[in-house]
DNA sequence: GAGGAGATATAGACCTCATCTATGATAAAT
DNA sequence: ATTTATCATAGATGAGGTCTATATCTCCTC
């Protein structure tokens, strides 16, 4: 019917002021152009919305009933670009991002908390998973940032290669005789070991490295966090294969030791994961800022 | 902020159907010229809207958020423009119709039961009053057009000269001896008048003919509406002065007869009045043309 | 893989039409 | 009577919305 929505938006600055003069000064326009796109309006109508007079103009009936709508729809597209305005700012918003419960504990944890600070604002929504479940969610659109262990192999995704991360098998006091000691595998084979469930990454990795030297790698545990693997360490109930980052208290307080091997860990990476071709919102885009 | 409220409209087209290509079909136009009014949009706001993806296009979060609110505003855009269409084709609106009870019931009501059938869309508001209460209606803008006795004087007000009317003294059977004589007002002075009250239009012209032949016109009852007038000339209290149209019925089944004067009495019009310079409301248009 | 179909993006030309300036008309206020 | 508001009208102008043509990319099919 009409053709041009900007009509509506001079109708209803006509309407609100009472004053064809008035809403030209609130639009910057003049006059004349709000007097012609009164009159485009009411010729596409076919209906008088406004009596004119010396003061100013009035709505008529049908002027009336149709600013009821146009002041709602009005209302809408000015409350949109105030939220808009907010989101850009990070005042407005959400962050959703998904990693293992570790990583947020042990890495991500300091982030969160200062970009909390800096943008309280910014609803944080943290989801744990494996990786491959994080790779899902992430693909679903159900998270805007997947922080992982690398490697992560996967065309359709951008990964930002983030700090290093050193897995080392760790003991604590039960122990003490290894300390200063230097283990070939096989000699650490001789003690019980825990590890983190099969599915984790890094659980893969130590085992393939077991295997490339002929040795399979048996745990005597299995557990499902890191706070575990800590806690049986310290207790002595063997040697847990642990990041190191992660144990920097336990290490510097001396309730856990690192047990040197004759060969060396390989290092891993933290990756920051997010859906390539696909524009990030502000809010992940600044974090990954922050994180790196 | 947004200085064109176009692009929200191909916004929430490119969002609604999930595809630039058939956002352009649906406004009518090209591919290209949808596309360039997302990124206008997206630039101004600082933000991305959509994913872009080889089946077409998909809200971003921000753009989600965007359309939830513009969503909103087109339906309200929507519905006036429906709203307006009814109030054009008269589907829809209202009518307010000022005069008095007995134009209303012996005048105007055949056009009104019509009007009604064929427009039963338009509520009908009907405001009785006295001639001067009529005019300070629509003055205010509370009636949209009003019904009175002509002569109307006021240079805010346009008047259409509607039928005539001719007033008549009346009476029942009790005054049979009446019938087929010609009276002269002094002759007439003698026998019980029944006026209507005293600042109606009718009741000032009839007294001032008395006047202007040097008598003075004393009614014997003065009652509030014109069917008193009738009940009380059929029952024989008086002889009342009505309006002749308004007891057709009576005259016809012979319990009222008019009793001839030597003088003439000077007819009256009814007029139906509206402001000048002020549009009419389609609905009023539309009813006065339905009346002449 | 090669090619086709369908999506969006980009570039540049064109021409409409919203806006401007200038002025008129009218009513109220001084 | 004059000034000062208001809105309406006329005609000129140029910004920018829309177009055509083409590029680019992804997915799907053979």
């Amino acid at each position: 019917m009409i053709n041009n929505y900007e009509l509506y938006k001079v109708f209803y600055w006509a309407a609100k002021t009472g004053s064809l003069t008035q809403a030209a000064k609130a639009l910057y326009i003049t006059q004349p152009s709000v007097s012609h796109a009164i009159k485009q309006l009411e010729d596409s109508f076919g209906l008088a919305l406004f009596y004119r007079n010396s003061k100013g103009v009035a709505l008529t009936q049908e002027g009336a009933i149709l600013y009821s709508y146009i002041e709602q729809s009005q209302n809408f597209i000015s409350r949109a670009e105030e939220k808009m305005a907010a989101l850009k700012n990070l005042d407005s918003g959400e962050l959703r991002i998904g990693g293992s419960d570790s990583l947020f504990k042990h890495y991500l944890l300091p982030y969160l908390e200062e970009f909390h600070q800096r943008h309280p604002g910014i609803k944080l929504h943290l989801n744990h998973g494996t990786t491959p479940e994080i790779i899902s969610f992430l693909k679903e659109g159900r998270i805007d940032l997947g922080v992982v262990r690398m490697p992560i192999v996967d065309s359709q995704l951008e990964v930002r290669e983030s700090i290093q991360l050193k897995d080392c098998f760790v003991a604590g006091p039960r122990y003490e005789q290894l300390k200063g000691e230097t283990l070939s595998l096989e000699m650490l084979l001789e003690f019980p070991v825990i590890l983190f469930s099969r599915n984790s990454r890094a659980r893969m990795a130590i085992t393939e490295l077991f295997q490339s030297y002929g040795y399979k790698l048996k745990p005597e545990i299995e557990v499902g966090s890191v706070e575990l693997l800590i806690e049986f360490a310290r207790k002595g109930l063997g040697i847990s294969y642990v990041t190191k980052e992660f144990i920097s208290k336990e290490l510097e307080e001396g309730s856990l030791f690192e047990i040197q091997l004759d060969v060396k860990l390989p290092p891993t990476h933290v990756g920051i994961m997010t859906m390539r071709n696909m524009p990030l919102s502000i809010s992940a885009r600044r974090f990954i800022e922050l994180v790196q």
